[in-house]
DNA sequence: AAATTTGTTAACCAAATGGTTAAACCATAT
DNA sequence: ATATGGTTTAACCATTTGGTTAACAAATTT
């Protein structure tokens, strides 16, 4: 891994840590595979980001960044809940296509290190349900969708687009897939899981 | 920790060994925290196991021993997919209830050691999909559900009812729940998810 | 251009960690 | 009682690992 000039020290020691750190987590991540991944000297880690603590850290939050804005487009957004589902769906998918690692990775931290969401909760822009709330409550109330509380609902939304990547070769194990057809699978599941998401909750 | 007669040295070393596998992970866990937690000196893990490796995968395979046969209800029992649906849900999210830490230790090992699924596809009795992909096919042609692949739907019923244990704190954080209401939630998703599945699936 | 600051490296260090060894312990058979 | 075999322990060992240091190089300031 050669260094590039538009790429400084700094954002090539992030990048290799989001990558050892994604794949191995904070426990299995080793400092010197870093540094070999980012092309220089252990002592840089060091010298940037202190120590392995804190260099988890900056990519931790790093990956929370990337993943709080999906959230809020379904918690925050003004749309219609039909609209929220459908939207939400494809482009959470697109967007863990693109970030595979990305959920395990944070779930598992998250699972691991208890008080690490309270600081994250700190932040304004830590997606929050209330919104969400209300309008689910009013979307019942006028009888535009079936009766469900908005945890639920939120827990099943959730559920269905980001599970699929977080347990996939347990999934690959039991559906007896390779890795071609799993994709097309997670591609159907773009308009799929909307639809049986709306399904559920439509009045007949 | 005593040592009580009725459980042998070989048991309560894996009875240690699971708690803190399951708590820390393959990488995260300790031998020494195993002895101790055991009661025991840590050259009798070696005695007994050989080495972390085999101690972590005799934890493992226990492990996923457990979580296979709950698959199994939906895969290869005899009854109607309804049936199916209503009784694993509610089984499993009991079944969860009392091993917390259990879908996420095997989503996560099994993530970080690609060639480990392949040991327990080889075990005769590893969950297999045929089965209920012909029941689905059937009663998809039969007219008695929605026109939806066997895959999909195993991968909705499996992400809705493991992904809330899995992803407990960041759904704890984004739903501003205390474990008290939590619990509650999950307690409710016994039915919940049932009906969430069948009226997604259900013609009219 | 001299001085100072910033970036980078090789060598080093102490602690932690998985694993080993040799001796002791203890139940049971002889 | 004593020899035997499995069980258990304390002490030890080699390696790994996160982190430090001191010297060197390259900018940047004066």
């Amino acid at each position: 891994m050669k260094k590039t000039k538009d790429e400084n020290t700094e954002e090539q020691i992030l990048n290799a840590a989001k990558n050892v750190f994604q794949a191995k987590g904070m426990d299995g991540a080793r400092m010197q595979e870093i540094a070999d991944k980012a092309g220089i000297n252990k002592a840089m880690l060091h010298y940037y980001y202190r120590n392995k603590q804190l260099l988890f850290e900056a990519v931790f939050n790093n990956a929370f960044s990337l993943l709080a804005p999906q959230l809020n487009t379904v918690l925050n957004d003004n749309s219609s809940i039909d609209e929220k589902i459908k939207n939400f769906t494809s482009n959470y998918i697109s967007f863990i296509i693109k970030h595979p690692y990305l959920p395990n990775f944070i779930i598992q931290e998250l699972n691991r290190n208890e008080d690490f969401i309270m600081k994250l909760k700190e932040n304004k822009s830590f997606p929050n349900i209330e919104k969400f709330k209300k309008q689910v409550d009013k979307e019942v109330r006028n009888g535009l969708i079936k009766s469900i509380s908005a945890e639920q609902l939120f827990i099943n939304i959730m559920a269905l687009n980001i599970f699929p990547f977080v347990a996939k070769p347990l999934i690959m194990a039991f559906t007896n897939t390779d890795n071609e057809h799993y994709k097309q699978l997670m591609e159907d599941r773009k308009t799929e899981v909307a639809n049986f998401i709306i399904n559920s909750i439509k009045v007949l």
